[in-house]
RNA sequence: GGCCCCUUAGUCAAGCGGCUAAGACGUCGCCCUCUCACGGCGAAGGCAUGGGUUCGAUUCCCGUAGGGGUCACCA
């Protein structure tokens, strides 16, 4: 076989070489240890966590070491292709912090193209890949093999995988095998006879591995891997002339200079492949990192990885039910470095950018998303901040999510940073929410609108005693009294019907009394909020103003 | 089914030949306390399994089991 003739045949129109694509995209000046990593999405809907997961450590990994992270549009299925996809997805990772160098950013005008390495899509490249794939059929490691329209149409309707069961595999296979043996064996006549047919083909790798033997292979996150080497002719480039995933990644991890390939481990059974490619291209291997899955549970107790359609899976959900960024954000670098919490313990001030991110402290099993441990790391994140930054975040989701709510917030903004400063900023700050979601209940009885007076006591309170109790009140409240003075004046009323103004005593010998200032206390709280529990009375009752306090207490006397 | 990866409590995890096997979340109890939240203290709960190697295995090796992934002209 002529495969220099072979290769002029099938790529007519390719006039450059290798080397002088080389010489557009020469090695990055960057400092010693920059790291370039990528995300590369196919565009076929949102983002979801198991997708902000590696984008996160490529990120990180880059922007640490001084290097470039970039964006790479994987669309070479057009099939899958969803409209708007990629932009949405460049905007939902943006919302999480995670931005690129090159490929998309998102400057004054929305997001633009950048960088030197394009183009950053890979319709845009099949030049490019032509280029190799010639190059390929020149060093004869490629070969085409060719269909009929016919052949081809009856592939793309029926799902050849659904249609083999477990156990046909093994026959299967060695049919397949067969088949591409044979198919190695096309001849420089019967290439011309297709063409002139104008016959589409594919290109296959000519495959010189033997799976006995195993490739000693080390992956930055699983360790010392055996991979048995490659015997399949894969395809390269499909019959429409665009390549498929692993024949765009080795030229396009090559071309745009990645040193850290950072993908789902659901990759490991093609990395052969992928070892193969770049050998037979000349191409120096980039260092892999294979991340475990994100998994959840099945209806039979089973761990499966998160897939799209999975409940806490669209990155856009987590907006939705209230999760700020930061604290979505501060969850997975729990995820993935092991050591996270401890360092942010020692440095509760630094943001997570801080942190000195560690290939070597990323497990290597999956772990299951936990709803439990999001909620405790977001309460912390938004105890941490200011009144006016949760107040703002409030307002902005509510206003998108619950607008009535929103625009009461957006009317008054220093009566709801007020609610909002209540036991913030302290040693010990409340943690009384982890979603925006659950603000409207903690503290919707600020407001009028959501607030009603209620009889919520209990039973086994008189009547009469509650409504001593919050007469009593009415008659000593003064707005202008500190904390102390008047704590002091609440127990005077707790005197004043015989209920205990000592805790301590009153425990020790409860049937003394008819009841404590807990409960004189608990008819205010709930005259005042409607409810059981509320923060400080007394910090609630400063908030709320003299008016609003007094009118509440006489609408639940009233009321009684 | 073949191949590959994984396996410490309900969850996330330290551990890297000798420890009463850290810690965090969750659960439960107690304390603090005007309720809640916070905080403090405490409890229950774990090295999948069988063989080796070794004076000694959670740790190293082999097998078994379980789980996951993959086997497209999808990524």
């Amino acid at each position: 076989m002529d495969y220099q003739q072979l290769a002029e045949l099938l790529f007519p129109s390719v006039t450059q070489t290798p080397e002088e694509v080389e010489a557009l995209y020469p090695p990055r000046q960057l400092p010693e240890g920059a790291k370039v990593t990528r995300f590369a999405p196919s565009p076929t809907g949102f983002v979801h966590f198991g997708g902000l997961f590696p984008s996160t450590i490529g990120e990180r990994l880059a922007h640490q070491s001084g290097g470039v992270f970039y964006l790479r549009i994987e669309d070479t299925d057009a099939k899958r292709e969803v409209e708007g996809a990629a932009e949405g997805l460049i905007r939902t990772l943006a919302h999480y912090g995670v931005l690129f160098d090159e490929g998309a950013v998102i400057g004054e005008n929305g997001i633009e193209g950048k960088g030197n390495y394009g183009p950053y899509k890979q319709s845009e490249r099949a030049h490019l890949y032509h280029v190799f794939a010639k190059k390929l059929v020149q060093d004869g490691k490629a070969y085409p093999v060719f269909t009929t329209q016919e052949e081809l149409d009856a592939l793309n309707a029926t799902d050849k995988k659904a249609e083999i069961k477990a156990k046909d595999w093994h026959e299967d296979q060695s049919e397949q095998r067969e088949k591409m043996l044979r198919a190695r064996e096309i001849t420089l006549d019967e290439v011309k006879e297709h063409l002139a047919a104008k016959h589409p083909f594919v290109l296959r790798l000519f495959a010189d591995g033997d799976p006995e033997r195993k490739t000693p292979f080390t992956d930055l996150v699983k360790g010392k891997l055996e991979i048995p080497e490659n015997d399949e002719d894969f395809v390269l480039l499909k019959s429409d002339g665009i390549p498929t995933y692993h024949f765009a990644h080795a030229v396009d991890d090559h071309l745009m200079g990645t040193t850290h390939v950072i993908r789902g481990e659901e990759w490991l059974p093609s990395l052969a492949k992928h070892i193969m490619l770049f050998r037979y291209l000349g191409f120096r291997l980039p260092k892999y990192m294979h991340i475990a899955q994100i998994m959840r549970l099945d209806e039979a107790g089973n761990k499966k990885k998160l897939s799209k359609r999975d409940m806490g899976a669209n990155m856009d959900d987590y907006s939705r039910m209230g999760y700020a960024p930061a604290c979505v954000c501060e969850y997975i670098m729990t995820l993935l470095n092991s050591n996270y919490e401890e360092w942010h313990m020692q440095n509760p001030e630094k943001p997570y950018t801080d942190f000195p991110f560690n290939i070597k402290k990323m497990s290597s099993s999956g772990c299951l998303f936990d709803f439990n441990k999001l909620n405790d790391v977001s309460k912390n994140v938004i105890s941490r901040m200011s009144a006016k930054e949760v107040y703002e975040q409030v307002r902005d989701w509510a206003l998108q999510y619950d607008a009535e709510f929103g625009a009461l917030l957006a009317k008054d903004p220093d009566y709801a940073t007020a609610i909002f400063a209540i036991g913030r900023g302290g040693k010990k700050p409340r943690k009384d929410f982890a979603t925006w979601a659950e603000v409207k209940d903690f503290m919707g009885f600020f407001y009028d609108e959501y607030f009603t007076v209620r009889d919520a006591y209990d039973e086994k309170f008189d009547r009469a005693d509650i409504r001593a109790a919050l007469e009593g009140f009415l008659q000593s409240y003064a707005p202008s009294d500190d904390m102390n003075v008047w704590f002091d004046k609440i127990k005077a009323v707790a005197e004043s019907i015989g209920y205990a103004t000592d805790m301590k005593e009153y425990k020790q010998n409860p049937d003394a009394f008819r009841g404590s200032v807990a409960d004189v206390s608990m008819f205010l709280r709930v005259a005042v909020t409607g409810k059981l529990n509320s923060p400080d009375m007394y910090a609630v009752m400063q908030i709320l103003g003299e008016d609003r306090v007094e009118q509440r207490v006489s609408n639940m006397l009233t009321s009684l």
